[in-house]
DNA sequence: GCCAACGTTGGC
DNA sequence: GCCAACGTTGGC
């Protein structure tokens, strides 16, 4: 099992919502980024655990688990004019964006903000993308250490 | 709202 | 294949 951090802007999606959907499941569209879409087309697992970051908000971090659900297949949304999206350039007959199911785990007892991670971006959480400055990948990888470590932070 | 960092696009 | 222009991300 892997472990994996994801992030959303609690305004458009926070955990909050993902808590109240049906089966506590959500479909994880939008993805855009061939990075990332790679890490959740070749690599993610169902049972792969997902730290859930909240981005562009007030106070940045991570605010919960989840986990995967349903392995990667193609986003619909691609294909849909009227989605914000829509990319004309994926063929449903060669889907160019893939997506995750996700499934609500539980809220850490404390959110940890990103302030407080940089605090070991030279020391127990150097090589984790999330505290390089300028990083904007919006899905990737935690390894098992940095994921106990955060969480010994909770 | 600003702007640095980064990814993508497209002309050449 | 290079790289300038542009659009987006996301912290602050």
């Amino acid at each position: 099992m892997a472990y994996w951090l994801m992030k959303s802007e609690p305004d458009v999606f926070g955990i909050d919502h993902l808590a109240a959907r049906p089966n506590q499941t959500e479909p994880w569209d939008g993805v855009r980024n061939y990075q990332a879409r790679n890490m959740m087309r070749d690599e993610m697992r169902v049972g792969d655990q997902v730290m859930f970051y909240h981005s562009n908000t007030e106070e940045p971090g991570i605010v919960g688990i989840m986990e995967v659900a349903r392995a990667a297949y193609p986003d619909p949304t691609a294909f849909d004019p009227e989605a914000k999206y829509y990319d004309p350039k994926s063929d449903p007959d060669d889907p160019r964006w893939f997506m995750v199911d996700v499934r609500y785990v539980r809220h850490l007892r404390r959110n940890i903000p990103l302030t407080e991670l940089k605090q070991y971006a030279d020391g127990p959480l150097a090589g984790l993308p999330l505290v390089r400055k300028g990083n904007r990948l919006s899905v990737l990888p935690v390894t098992p250490e940095q994921w106990d470590f955060i969480l010994g932070l909770e």
